[in-house]
DNA sequence: ATTTCGCATGCAACTTTGTTGCAAAAAGAT
DNA sequence: ATCTTTTTGCAACAAAGTTGCATGCGAAAT
């Protein structure tokens, strides 16, 4: 864990720092979605607010991690897929948000499907969110 | 135009003000989806702050309105379309967000295409974001 | 191992965004 | 016109995110 961790963070050109190590593992554990609430509580106010913030915000950056919208427009973060690069995210799975526990839930076996669009449209990245109730509690 | 608008206000049960009038008309007009900012500014300081939080609120429980995910976590509002009742929406179409004039656009025409969620999922809603350049921007 | 340099961090102050309670004002009904 | 209920504006607050700057730590070279 710790040698997967310091590993990302050099094929990245990062520094491995702390706040970085500490981040980025929670996001390993955690196999899911994190909301920057999330990482302060569970860092246990070891970081600075605005250290997670950068630390965030350099991780977006270089396409380790990725934001996911949510109904109720709080932000979450999930780890990106190898094949992301900087700039370029191929985040192309649906995203379920459960109705009743709140969870955001990546179904990375689900893509996105292309669509037409109308004449004239540029696209660059593609989102696709469902709502309803998850295995767990309907 | 103003007699669609009381005419919307009334079958929801809502008193007619000038907060609420002045904010669907600028929903009927955008065709499109307008931030909680967009509104602000367009009503020119004319309503208290407050008020277009609530009004939002208010028009969202009953279904006039609905919310758009964003993948950067800005909160957008569309109305709905006449098949919307409370609770309800059938929004089936994709949004475009221009990532250069902000304008968030409805495709009326394209349909959100259906996935297959694996088991257990029980969807209820469908949400489809594309963001790019509009055919004025690019 | 020590020094040096640049990047990352913490702190403080600030901005932006959203919320709550309450009194005044406007809508709707009689 | 008057009464009742709902909506609005104000003020104060709470939460979320940003910026500038001085200090400290990581990485690489000596």
């Amino acid at each position: 864990m710790e040698a997967q961790i310091d590993e990302i963070l050099r094929k990245n050109q990062l520094s491995v720092t702390g706040s970085r190590k500490r981040i980025l593992e929670l996001f390993l554990m955690s196999n899911g979605a994190l909301a920057h609430g999330d990482i302060e509580k569970k860092t246990g106010e070891k970081f600075d607010r605005v250290t997670v913030y950068r630390t965030l915000q350099t991780f977006l950056e270089k396409g380790i991690i990725h934001t996911i919208p949510t109904s109720d427009n709080s932000v979450l973060y999930a780890l990106c897929k190898d094949n992301c690069s900087e700039g370029h995210h191929h985040d192309d799975h649906v995203h379920f948000i459960c109705q009743k526990c709140a969870k955001t839930i990546c179904l990375a076996d689900v893509h996105i499907p292309q669509v037409k669009l109308p004449g004239g449209f540029l696209p660059h990245d593609y989102q696709m969110v469902v709502t309803g109730l998850c295995a767990a509690c309907r």
